[in-house]
DNA sequence: ATTATTTTGGAACAATCATTCCAAATAGCG
DNA sequence: CGCTATTTGGAATGATTGTTCCAAAATAAT
């Protein structure tokens, strides 16, 4: 008997999702999310309960539909220790379109609410992990076929890599040169040697 | 002739420092740091000029009286090798004390503003070359004496072991357990090895 | 003590904030 | 077509934003 929603609610929420990987949170308005969407404020509230609960949402859909994909197309085919290297040589190669620059959402939301949010801390923490544990099966997947030095535990050495991912990519938002960020991803192969 | 200043000027940058440390940019209020410094309206606008130029005034107050001195008690009387060790065992010492949660107020900056905001993005640049100069000398001295691999030059594995550090300063701010946080951050060796 | 100069406190400002609310428009069902 | 459930657009809300402004207070020099 209703009438029926004008516009896609997962292309807004796409929409909203680039605005906040773009500006942060606090810097990203309900205006700025209202035309960004192309919705208006009656839509969005009645969809998206309130602006808090848009960027958890945000954060499910990047993950899902920008990070996961990402990591696939960037491993597909390879063997263990080359999807690693890939994985941070990917960054490199998007370093000049204007998404790439923006650095990850993930890790820009961590920064500027982990510490007084807890919804947000509890999502950071779930991803870590789940990148982590990525990291960690690779690593041992290339340990086995030594491809990769054995002189530290999967569980270690994934850990560390994923720290150097986030250290790239906090380069990656600040942009520094070229030079340096070239510097610091060529640095993967001393992680696995 | 003139009335003096009824506050000092240094120690109300001190505690907008930590204000912004705590809460970043935007989500600090004039209201919230009147409050923390102790000063009103006219005061403020007189001596500081605005908000944005007050942020680029803490920055470097940040970088002078917590970083540097932070890292030179850190690394005082120890050889090369340690005094990089040293830096980062720091971090882990201080994860429980509320300040030490924070992360790093240049890294929590140059996430949130870095991309849309060139005055902070050439600050953080500076910064960021200061530490990966402090970093490449200690490895320098560190293969030098022996106590350091020498499979990769200086200048890389100064500019990993920065990156290194930002990985680890947004695990701290991320809040991350002291698991992670001690796994990762004992992996210095590895990349010294 | 008077004068000159600066700081101080806070009222006032226009702009913007996230959110609420509701009449008008719309679309599916009988 | 008419009924009804839902969405839509936007006016309105009260709170908060960063900044300006100025009279009153205070101090150092004359």
């Amino acid at each position: 008997m209703p009438r029926t929603k004008a516009f896609d609610v997962t292309d807004a929420l796409d929409k909203a999702k680039d605005y906040f990987w773009a500006h942060g949170y606090e810097s990203t308005s309900m205006d700025d999310l209202l035309k960004a969407m192309g919705i208006n404020r009656g839509s969005f509230y009645d969809t998206y309960e309130n602006k808090h609960k848009l960027l958890l949402d945000a954060l499910d859909h990047y993950i899902e539909n920008d990070i996961a994909p990402s990591l696939a197309k960037a491993t597909e085919g390879l063997e263990p220790r080359e999807a690693i290297v890939a994985i941070f040589k990917r960054k490199l190669k998007r370093m000049n379109d204007p998404q790439g620059r923006f650095g990850c959402l993930l890790i820009n939301t961590a920064l500027e609410l982990a510490p007084h949010d807890e919804a947000v801390a509890k999502v950071v923490h779930r991803r870590y992990d789940e990148l982590a544990k990525r990291f960690i099966r690779l690593v041992k997947q290339g340990q086995a076929d030594g491809t990769i030095s054995k002189r530290c535990k999967p569980t270690q050495l994934g850990r560390l890599l994923l720290n150097h991912l986030l250290g790239v990519l906090v380069l990656l938002r600040s942009r520094v040169s070229e030079t340096m960020l070239k510097s610091v991803i060529n640095q993967v192969d001393l992680l696995l040697d």
